[in-house]
DNA sequence: ATCAAATTTTATGATCAATAAAAAATGATT
DNA sequence: AATCATTTTTTATTGATCATAAAATTTGAT
């Protein structure tokens, strides 16, 4: 008695590797569709048709429409919990820093981000509401250190977690103006920039205020 | 010769007072499905169902499914045009004016802001890039005054349009969370007042700054 | 009560997601 | 190199949705 036991394919391992490679193939066009046209225009029936195969065969290598839509999302949920950088303490090199690494990390495939954020935001996943949620998280991310008020730098005239949730919807907007192809990378950068740097203004030391002046006075111009 | 003379239908005026009754009742259903589940969710189908009617009946009120959608825009517009207030000319009491008369418009038919605003996004009527668009002109009214700069309320130490800028970014991504249903109207005033305040505060004469932190701090403890 | 015009509905087509069943391709084994 | 069990792809089909043409019904001024 007992379940049959699953006898091993005979060519399974050159198989499954053969059945990657198709499937890659696959998923890179499925991301230049989405990132070019949006997540609205995307159907299995052009992708099937770009990759030169019948829709069924789409089903059976990523199974329902939804199926593809959550891969991005966990490839790229994948792909964040290795970037935690430790960057520099300083306020200015601070903010330069991360919004540096997040641009050349979204340089090196920006269909796949763009395709995986889309994704994101139709599947609910950044809804501030959840608890322990992707939004939480990345909203504690952006809080100001605490070395920055040890070291007078910040004055602590404003709640840190205002500062925080400020820093935090300056990323969130440029990300939504960039995946909808709004804005380049390169203005994306800036509009992070510029908007972390006013919020740190509003609560920064004499000494500080004057370089980040002339920082956010120096983004204009560009 | 020439062309025929459309002969007037008998009973037409009264006719077309039925079918404007019937097109705004029908308009109303649209606006709750809409505003409730979003536009993915909104189908004809559906429409037509709750309100008793076959498909093609909406069809022939209100043509495409498209065509509905850009109702929503140009009431929206049309709206918004008569929406000029001249508000209070300093600068904690003008924010709050401001965004207390939003709120309060808002508040009057949720649904139907809730679908116009939806539907200006999925047109991408909210796209920066067109040159006198709607964003553009929304950006402009977000300018800080002449005079507060004159009165020596705002130093002058950043560029009035990065204020701007920032100004319009805040309503921008609250009214995009509203939108999306991830705050309320309460928490939609706080998140844009707080937004609005610490942009101001980056700028401001000590003299302001002081009312300013009061102010923000104050939103904190709600 | 009549009837021309407007409106709604029945019927139909076109597109897309999804699945079952049939046909074809694959690759380890001999 | 030929075999063949397994996997993979395809053909065929279903169900949902938007959309329109043509037929049937309703409307309201006379």
């Amino acid at each position: 008695m007992g379940k049959k036991e699953k006898v091993i394919a005979h060519g399974n391992v050159a198989r499954q590797i053969n059945k990657n490679l198709r499937r890659e193939r696959i998923f890179n066009i499925a991301k230049s569709q989405i990132a070019k046209n949006g997540l609205e225009a995307f159907t299995i029936a052009e992708l099937a048709q770009e990759a030169g195969v019948s829709t069924p065969t789409i089903h059976n290598l990523f199974g329902k429409k939804s199926d593809i839509i959550k891969e991005f999302v966990s490839n790229l949920i994948e792909l964040m919990k290795i970037a935690t950088v430790n960057p520099p303490i300083e306020p200015i090199e601070n903010a330069k820093f991360i919004i540096d690494n997040l641009v050349a990390s979204i340089e090196q495939d920006k269909d796949f981000f763009r395709a995986a954020l889309m994704a994101m935001e139709q599947l609910r996943l950044l809804d501030p509401r959840i608890p322990n949620g992707l939004f939480q998280r990345a909203r504690q991310v952006a809080a100001p250190r605490k070395e920055w008020y040890e070291t007078g730098l910040l004055l602590g005239n404003i709640e840190p977690g205002t500062i925080m949730k400020e820093v935090h919807n300056t990323n969130r907007l440029a990300r939504i103006d960039w995946v909808n192809g709004y804005i380049d990378l390169n203005q994306f950068r800036h509009q992070v920039l510029e908007g972390v740097l006013l919020a740190y203004a509003s609560d920064a030391s004499p000494e500080l205020y004057v370089r980040l002046i002339e920082e956010i006075n120096g983004l204009s111009k560009l």
